[in-house]
DNA sequence: GATTGAAACCGTCATTCGAC
DNA sequence: GTCGAATGACGGTTTCAATC
């Protein structure tokens, strides 16, 4: 008679299986037997209910007589977001990584931008590029990959000049372009129109209560050219300001929307690579049961002669 | 090279969730 | 209750490989 008890200590250290993801990442496997791995059914268990009686509306129908309309609405309810999904994932399994939270654009200092004029305002373009905005009146932007100071782009406001009444002439001189460049913007009302197609994108601001928020948009943006600098708030009276300010609202909220649905799809995929992986591992996992199982069928059958 | 279908990507809208 | 963020759904666009 064969014991198989503690087999976890019996039998050494326990097997490491490398098992090469979809993605080419390598993960170590331990024993099957030896460590129990959290299971992928068990951790986001909410989920996987919600989920699944999603799909199952019969059985749903079923138990309608039983569940009132708030449960339902509680079963029926949307999935907590891939970061939270992937985050209780991470928290059972020390090998999947986190989704960290984004930091506030204002919080760590963004590279490149070094010696500014405080105080700051310091804003990050779809393209990666850094603008900071000193009282002063000047504009810094840097780009992501560049040293030091290299990828810094000066942009100068002054307030004289021909361009309209009360107008900024913006100086922009890239240190690539051959020429300096201008476009103007004016003390509260909008700019640039047209002007997107000379440099090398559109300078876009909008003013959120006393803050104004600045964004740099390549040309070629479905975003209507033209819309830009917001009329200081307190000023809106006309039915013409209002419309403005109605249009400037709703081309900021698609703009964070924009944003927030590329973030979304980003962390999707993060999540669903997470899966495939968990799968990976997982399939491993119940061949080497499988094996463990057999051999122990071997051992434990009596021999027939 | 032209066509075509699938997959990926993107922007927008509608809705829900969570913080305040 | 309000507001912003997150996300599903939808339709349009782009990319790419397969086929002719």
């Amino acid at each position: 008679m064969v014991s198989v008890a503690g087999s976890s200590t019996g039998r050494g250290s326990p097997a490491v299986t490398l098992v090469q993801l979809p993605s080419g990442q390598t993960v170590h496997v331990q024993g099957v037997i030896q460590t129990p791995q959290p299971s992928v059914i068990q951790s986001p268990q909410i989920q996987t209910v919600q989920v699944a009686t999603i799909a199952e509306t019969d059985e749903s129908a079923e138990s309608e007589g039983v569940i009132d309309s708030h449960k339902r609405r509680e079963i029926l309810s949307r999935r907590p977001s891939y970061r939270k999904i992937l985050n209780e994932l991470s928290s059972d399994v020390p090998g999947v990584p986190k989704i960290e939270e984004e930091k506030s654009e204002e919080e760590g200092t963004p590279p490149n931008i070094a010696a500014m004029a405080v105080p700051t305002s310091i804003y990050q373009t779809s393209t990666g590029q850094y603008i900071a905005i000193a009282q002063g009146g000047t504009i810094q932007i840097s780009n992501p990959g560049s040293d030091g100071v290299q990828g810094l782009q000066a942009l100068t406001m002054t307030n004289s000049g021909a361009p309209p009444p009360g107008a900024t002439i913006v100086q922009y001189a890239a240190q690539s372009a051959d020429g300096t460049q201008q476009f103007f913007v004016p003390g509260s009302q909008v700019v640039v129109q047209g002007n997107c197609l000379l440099v090398p994108f559109c300078f876009l601001a909008a003013a959120t209560g006393d803050m104004p928020t600045y964004q740099i948009r390549a040309p070629t943006t479905a975003l209507p050219q033209g819309v830009v600098m917001a009329a200081s708030p307190g000023s809106l009276h006309s039915p013409q300001q209002l419309a403005e300010e109605a249009t400037r609202k709703r081309e900021l909220r698609l703009m964070k929307n924009r944003e927030a649905a590329k973030e979304c799809r980003r962390r999707k995929k993060e999540y669903v690579k997470c899966l495939e992986s968990r799968v990976a591992v997982l399939e491993v996992q119940n061949k080497k049961l499988i094996e463990e199982l057999e051999t122990l069928k071997d051992i434990c059958s009596p021999k027939t002669d």
